[in-house]
DNA sequence: AATCCACTGGAAAATACGGGCC
DNA sequence: GGCCCGTATTTTCCAGTGGATT
């Protein structure tokens, strides 16, 4: 192993990590620590919901403040627990409890299965082990957004109900949203419980998240090793994304990366240039390679229809027939139209494909599908994946539905 | 103005699966 | 073994619908 000569600590510019002082938040932490204070007194914090777009540091100083309460409350030897769920992932009744049961308890895997109980058990066992524990707890609910709108929406009218049948603990919530519009699906009572205290955090300028890159340098690299004009470029780059302080990060971070690589002395703008290119095809191959097996079929489908019609626009119908013979030639249990045409929009939201709704007349009303991507990274995405490319293979040995298109796919 | 296509998209119901309870 | 829960994924059913055509 040769020595780090770029990176002393890589963790500085990840996303998940967690500094010791926040540029230009003084006030949001402020704010914050005035109202979780009382947890530090034994009394129970007002519930918080705060909003803000990605990157503007929610989640970190949600942390970062619970991590200080923590430390804090142990010097004066007060009970307090805290809980993060990211509810994207955990977005399920049982999930979500389970999770805050897991912090109040260890013993919580061994009493609690993950699956067969009915919910008000894991109900009751959470009241139980948080009254046995006693103190106060903060759960930090990520993108809280994902928790409403569902079926399932009654488990925030629960959460915020638990305080009051707590006997010997307390409980307050922190929901962190990029949605400020969420709470209009709010069950009203649980609009106001959960929503006791608000803030909101107002995205980076370039001038913001440029310290706050190069606070990070200062950690993650060794000295001179980077172009100051790198920070300035990724910096104005982010904040043409509204403000965006992670995609920063993950730019400055690439960039250093391929420097690296290059075994160059010093980062300078060129990489940044290519890291951003990488960062754009990385993102859609990560998409494709975690992508389902009916929904490649449905992107063969819209990939291999390319250019039947002149102006590339396909329909819903002429995806679904592409896809059954698909489905038929690799002996793949073959979905409904409704499901493939659900798998359509949800493409379309992740930015693989284009599917606008048109009216024909009476030609009815359908999709105008077609593909977002272009045809040399299809090629070359295809041709990375094992079902893909089987299809591209195949599909050309067999003669059926060849068109120059599905010809250039090999 | 009426018709009517080819879907869209919401909602309910079916199916499957992990796992408890008796 | 039979039945129940919660969760996830699909299927079934069906009431719309925008606008070219009649």
């Amino acid at each position: 192993m040769k020595k780090e000569r770029i990176f002393k600590n890589r963790e500085a510019l990840s996303t998940t990590f967690i500094p010791s002082y926040f540029p230009h938040r003084d006030n949001e932490i402020k704010g914050f620590a005035n109202i979780l204070k009382p947890a530090l007194y034994g009394a129970r914090p007002s519930n918080i919901l705060i909003y803000g777009q990605t990157g503007t540091g929610k989640t970190a100083v949600a942390k970062f403040i619970c991590e200080q309460i923590i430390e804090k409350a142990g010097n004066e030897n007060k009970q307090i627990h805290t809980a993060y769920i990211n509810c994207k992932q955990t977005n399920t009744p049982y999930g979500v409890l389970t999770n805050i049961g897991k912090t109040y308890s260890s013993e919580w895997d061994t009493i609690v299965p993950n699956a067969g109980w009915r919910i008000d058990k894991v109900y009751e066992a959470l009241k139980q082990k948080a009254d046995d524990n006693g103190g106060i707890a903060i759960v930090i609910l990520d993108e809280i957004d994902a928790l409403v709108n569902k079926k399932g929406d009654d488990i925030l009218y629960h959460l915020t109900g638990l305080n009051s049948d707590l006997s010997n603990s307390k409980i307050s919530f922190i929901g962190i949203s990029n949605d400020s519009k969420f709470t209009t699906w709010l069950d009203p009572r649980v609009k106001s419980r959960l929503g006791e205290e608000s803030l909101t955090f107002a995205p980076y300028n370039a001038i913001q998240i440029e310290e706050i890159l190069s606070q990070r340098a200062q950690i993650a690299f060794h000295d001179n090793v980077v172009d100051p004009m790198v920070l300035t470029y990724c910096a104005s780059k982010a904040a043409q994304q509204h403000g965006d302080a992670r995609k920063a990060l993950d730019l400055l971070r690439i960039s250093a990366e391929l420097a690296e690589r290059d075994d160059c002395e010093i980062v300078t703008v060129k990489y940044v240039n290519k890291a951003q290119n990488i960062m754009e095809i990385d993102q859609v191959r990560s998409i494709v390679s975690t992508l389902p097996i009916q929904y490649k079929a449905t992107l063969a489908g819209v990939v291999l229809n390319q250019g039947k019609r002149k102006d590339g626009h396909q329909t819903t119908g002429e995806v679904y027939s592409t896809y059954m013979q698909i489905c038929k030639h690799f002996s793949l249990d073959s979905l409904s139209q409704r499901r493939v045409g659900h798998i359509i929009s949800e493409l379309d939201m992740q930015g693989m494909i284009n599917a606008k709704i048109v009216s024909l007349g009476r030609q009815g009303r359908t999709k105008f599908i077609s593909m977002a991507i272009d045809q040399n990274q299809i090629d070359e995405l295809f041709a990375e994946d094992a079902f893909l490319s089987d299809i591209s293979i195949e599909l050309t040995k067999s003669g059926n539905y060849i068109s120059s298109t599905q010809l250039r796919l090999i």
